[in-house]
DNA sequence: CTGTTAGCGCTTTCAG
DNA sequence: CTGAAAGCGCTAACAG
């Protein structure tokens, strides 16, 4: 803990140990066939001169950073903040530690952090597509140096690049089939962006619950926009002209189904009565809504401890197969009172 | 663009063009005196051969990351990810990039995390402190080393540091003034941890205004917790238990306000009618509840922006005073149907 | 168990 | 305007 501000190298504390810096550098990182003495001399004496090592110096001779980076398209919601929380937990443990950019939905900045942590030249990416992003070019620069590209929720199938996410398909086919359970005979889906798919996969499987239960799907009840808040409004506006009127809505998020839940009672109809609402996520704000939001969870922490093994595991063992090509992580219907159209048994 | 997966360095640049590494190095960072043709030459070249500069090269001659430390105790708010995101912004702008990690509301980690980025050499650091954080101990390596530090919303009070953060004090009182106007003669104030100062301040702003207003304060009416979801749901029971009962509560974030307006209700009682409710932040659950939370607004990404602006000043006239020791920035209250007791003129 | 040595790739005087 | 050379701090052969 030295006052002083110049920092201090293996050199110095060499000199003061009249040792070699090879040494001091063995000592500093308990390298196997150090004198235990000398070591613990290294390591007071480090500790006491107030030496930092040089990550820098290090990096440039190992050719490696030490840094995991992560691209995600927002960090404003509980599941991605779970999602980091996770990744940082294992990548640290692994000695890594983060470099996090928010892509703001825009492909444009994507490709721009990508390219940032390139020329930072992370040991490895973490991706979370953004909402308009056509293609993953971007992502080139890194596979031909070998440095492990993990896609995780918003993934995008591709041979070259393992994915982790869990099954939308299902989840949505399984909430839609409790919608149907309950009565609902006909069921508006909101849905984002198509080429994502978080939500291309929950529209197919709202529309393969549809087909099993004999239910008639035209193209007025699927509705596809951005999500917003102001998005959703005009969504649900829409749903409330239409006639005959839909029965329920399953929304593809919950900041959309809640605006859809708050747009429907302002017009004065009932949900679950009139109209049932479902949503996907299990945010906060489902429990916030009248009635609660019935949902999808899933694990955001888990499934960000998984992705970011992922890459650690392809860092410590670079020649294996990277078998794990892809991971489906478990979810679960959360059935809650806006869907609840007969009184629960 | 080449395939290859070497990586090409200023030298092979220099090899190909016939020339010196020191002029292929100043070409590419358009050093002032380098014939135009030479470099563009070199530029076109470097693009050619895919080179990418090595940061760690550079930063080990430059004894300089280019790396600003964000650490903030969540990342899942909106607010939060705005303030990233000014960050960014500015940062990003002046050449740097970011290092976030949270703190997940421990101190500890707080610590961990500061030591991190330390020995990873930022070049300075942004931090919004943890719920429990006692003392700023971990944050002297920086000072020492005259690394600036900036505190931002949740600030500590300190010569060495500058911060940035509203005027809680005053957006407090005038909320509770408000509850005041609508006829609230017992005004309830629920808050967290009271080291820090978002939670100190509020209070003091509530205290100030009950006393304005010639209403009495007891102790019972503060309630100090961790603002989470069980706890407001026990804070709330609290209130409806009291005799008198209370006519308002102002909770010190939107969460905590949400959760004891939907317990109110559950208890059977009208919100505002028996009992007004008010929170701070302006999170997007304030317009998901029923009645939607009057709060107080105020802007992440500005708040993000000026106090990145604070260190890249900072770093840029590393000299000059730091005479922009604390900056508050404007806050505003936003009133909607849960505090309205007398029907909206 | 320890020391010597040679770079990793870049920048920056200093000299032309 | 350009080049030669030294060195930022660390690590990994290799040799004892």
């Amino acid at each position: 803990m030295a006052e002083t501000g110049k920092e201090i190298t293996i050199y110095d504390i060499a000199q003061k140990l009249n040792i070699s810096a090879a040494t001091v550098s063995r000592g500093l990182k308990d390298h196997p066939g150090v004198n235990k003495n000398t070591k613990r001399k290294i390591l007071a004496t480090a500790n006491e001169m107030g030496y930092r090592s040089n990550s820098f110096a290090s990096n440039l001779r190992n050719r490696k950073s030490n840094i995991i980076g992560v691209i995600v398209p927002r960090l404003n919601s509980n599941f991605m903040s779970d999602v980091i929380a996770g990744i940082e937990k294992v990548v640290n443990k692994a000695g890594y530690t983060l470099f996090i950019s928010q892509s703001l939905e825009l492909m444009q900045n994507e490709v721009s952090n990508a390219k940032a942590m390139f020329n930072n030249r992370v040991d490895g990416v973490l991706v979370s597509l953004a909402y308009d992003t056509t293609n993953i070019e971007h992502f080139e620069f890194f596979t031909k140096r070998d440095i492990p590209v993990v896609f995780f929720d918003r993934v995008i199938e591709h041979a070259k690049y393992p994915s982790i996410c869990i099954d939308n398909y299902k989840a949505a086919y399984s909430l839609v089939s409790h919608l149907i359970e309950q009565g609902c005979k006909r069921i508006v889906h909101i849905s984002g962006d198509q080429r994502r798919n978080v939500y291309a996969d929950r529209t197919r499987g709202y529309q393969q619950a549809l087909k099993d239960n004999q239910l008639p799907f035209d193209k007025e009840l699927l509705i596809v926009n951005d999500l917003t808040k102001e998005s959703a409004i005009a969504a649900a506006k829409k749903v409330l002209g239409m006639k005959p009127r839909p029965d329920a809505i399953f929304a593809a998020n919950d900041y959309c189904a809640v605006n859809c839940i708050l747009e429907i009672k302002k017009a004065g109809l009932k949900v679950p009565g009139d109209i049932a609402v479902a949503g996907f996520n299990n945010d906060q704000m489902a429990c916030v809504v009248e009635p609660h939001l019935t949902t999808i969870d899933y694990k955001g922490f888990e499934m960000g401890e998984f992705a970011a093994r992922m890459i650690i595991n392809h860092l410590a063992n670079p020649g294996e197969l990277q078998n794990t090509h892809s991971l489906i992580l478990r979810s679960e219907l959360i059935i809650r009172e806006s869907s609840l159209k007969k009184p629960a048994i």
